[in-house]
DNA sequence: GAGAAACGATACGATACGGTATCGTAGTGG
DNA sequence: CCACTACGATACCGTATCGTATCGTTTCTC
């Protein structure tokens, strides 16, 4: 994941957190960025050229290779910084309104139309390119998590069977997997409805089961 | 989506349906094809490159143009090829054997593991390829109706409310996004159980609906 | 204000790829 | 057996792209 990078976005050694880096480096870091996510958000991965981003961010080549190593470096720091990020639930919810704030987070986080059009590029690159693997496979853990514990709630309370719990992988595939297709197909209007229409429907099914 | 590649999978003028065509013609075709496909499958559309699949079929290359125009003609041909097909299903079913059998139809087409590689290829390729859209949407029509024809069931034999045929898409959200989630990210197998699965959920949360 | 660091512009090399053209060869169908 | 057609090999052109190198200029930090 290119270490030029990750040196471009903290502090230099030797200075305290308040003192901010060179505002060059920022300003230069975040064009790039900017212009390499529209790109690939437009074009795909293909369309995300070096010579594409200097021409549309304005930024010198020699810059873009000072603060990236190579282009595949660039890439997975697109990706990285539009997926969503994976925050823990809060505490002391019931199992019930706990999948639903579960599934309209989710709806949340995949509308971000960004986000769903960098979708397909993820599942693509992850399987050539280890950077990527990584950020999928560090989503997929995160998500995992926090679908084992809401569904762990619900076995607490009684209202799932306590195997579920050996096949959380299966629970996501039928509560994500609706807003999955959604987010790719555009088979149904991503909203706080349809998140909970989703979770409704996994209760009704588990209800049915216990 | 090439002409020439149209012609050279049906027989010239003025030969009868039981006559085959030069076989050569027949045999650098599917030679093309098959280096093509595994291809694509590989690697993702960058792959796919005229001299990778002149040096995977030993065709040469003035063969591979005599057949396709252009490389993205190929690369529609290969996804065209791969597509599942939609078949109806058998007339003089009930509701809930039909649906059963659609989703386990439905995790058969999605286990192919050549598909399976290739979903991503036409998400991405078909926000700038018109035939990959064009196959994208006879895909999703054929997989519509297939679908409606189904739900009409429910609503006959009064399981569903009338209003799902309002919104047919959202209800395949909901019964195809598992198959789609779990044949994407591996996180269920693509199994008859599996399918089932998915079928008795949808069912469990109509009949509470209704 | 001076030294250091980042930047812009540009040229360049290497490579990969799409697509065309040519020509001799081999297989097919009548 | 013969004309025809498809095929293989190869060379070639134009272009896009990655990545490097250089050097003068701007901008920040101290």
């Amino acid at each position: 994941m290119g270490f030029r990078s990750k040196a471009a976005t903290e502090r230099p050694a030797g200075l305290g957190s308040g003192q901010l880096m060179d505002p060059r480096i920022a300003r230069s870091h975040a064009s790039v960025l900017q212009a390499a996510t529209a790109l690939l958000v437009e074009g795909g991965p293909d369309a995300l050229t070096i010579d594409g981003v200097v021409a549309r961010s304005g930024v010198a080549k020699s810059t873009v290779y000072r603060h990236w190593a190579t282009r595949d470096d660039l890439v997975a720091d697109v990706i990285r910084e539009c997926a969503p990020r994976v925050e823990p639930l809060p505490g002391g919810l019931d199992f019930e309104t706990a999948l639903h704030a579960l599934t309209r987070h989710l709806v949340a986080a995949m509308g971000d139309p960004q986000w769903r059009r960098m979708i397909p590029a993820l599942l693509l690159l992850r399987l050539q390119h280890s950077d990527v693997a990584q950020i999928d496979e560090q989503l997929k853990t995160d998500q995992h998590d926090l679908f084992a514990t809401v569904l762990r709630l619900g076995v607490q309370e009684g209202a799932l069977d306590r195997t579920v719990l050996d096949d959380v992988d299966r629970a996501m595939a039928l509560l994500v997997g609706p807003v999955l297709m959604a987010a790719l197909v555009d088979s149904a209007p991503l909203d706080d409805e349809f998140a909970d229409e989703v979770a409704s429907q996994y209760l009704a099914a588990s209800r049915q089961r216990v």
